[in-house]
DNA sequence: GTCTATAGTGCGATAGAC
DNA sequence: GTCTATCGCACTATAGAC
């Protein structure tokens, strides 16, 4: 469905589209379609709840006594491996569509703050304090955001994880 | 029609009040709510641009050679001059039936992503290099938010602009 | 100011897996 | 038998078109 839910956000724009006309190309029913995504936005989402579960058990599974620091690259690297090679082009894809439509960047800010609470009480789960853990959130998903959105960009050919790096380096030349 | 709005927000909650309902308390037609408002969430935030304004405007009018801490102050007294206490009262009203409401807090983060690319473009408009702006936007919404939220909860009695000042400097403490 | 398309919900029916 | 996925239909409200 999200394939498909894509190809007509494509074809047609995304307010034109119908859920309708999505179900119908995946072979399904409206009814069914409202099965798996609580409204016509979340077909271009599915993906956000596994990067939260990956960046939560990155930073679980970091090593015992690791500090903020350590805990940031772990969850960087656990982000870093839900963007694959193979997903560049549909990840382009989705990307302009969402650009191209207010009610879908809309969503996508909703799925970012739901991402950022969740690293917050990762952070705290493993003994950072509060005050600290929203630092160390707020760095994560701004290397982050800053990669992702490098990663989309042109002819970006370079892997995600160094992408990562680099965002990291300049933010720390940038505050000093 | 916004107090007609927020009032039958409170007796039915967000989903179940109707723009029907909405026009009729307010005297006036459904075609009329939709003139103002370009959907059912708009009513709630048709301050936003006000503030938008007032803060683009506060950066705008800072004295020549103000450096970018400056601007920030400056943007701080621009956006503290919107929350007076006689607004109180109603912005605890709005806040808890947005706080109650997921479509309500998705519209909430489209509009502060609006105010910082807004914030951004005033900085760089006062010379500000791009990386400064984005770093200054950042830290201008950061403390507005932290304050607006100690502003709008429990007994909080202090003005805007301690709460503003208080933020600050905490947030120049956890920063070292 | 009326008319219409379509998003989204509720409930019950159906069909296959185990 | 139960559980789960899909479907059909009726319905309301939003939002846009004319």
């Amino acid at each position: 469905m999200r394939a498909a839910a894509l190809e007509l956000f494509e074809e047609q724009g995304y307010e034109q589209a119908t859920v309708a006309g999505i179900a119908e190309r995946a072979g399904v029913t409206e009814r069914t379609f409202y099965r798996y995504f609580a409204d016509k936005r979340e077909v271009l989402f599915a993906g956000s709840q596994r990067l939260e579960q990956s960046l939560v058990a990155g930073i679980a599974a970091a090593p015992d006594g690791s500090n903020t620091a350590a805990l940031v690259d772990a969850a960087l690297t656990a982000l870093a491996a839900n963007f694959t090679p193979q997903q560049q082009a549909f990840a382009r894809r989705r990307s302009a569509v969402l650009g191209a439509n207010p009610a879908l960047r809309e969503r996508e800010l909703l799925k970012l703050a739901s991402l950022k609470a969740a690293t917050i009480a990762a952070f705290t789960d493993r003994g950072t304090d509060e005050g600290r853990s929203i630092l160390a959130a707020e760095v994560t998903l701004s290397v982050f955001h800053i990669a992702f959105t490098r990663w989309i960009a042109g002819a970006e050919q370079r892997e995600f994880a160094d992408l990562q790096r680099e965002a990291l380096a300049e933010l720390r030349s940038v505050l000093g």
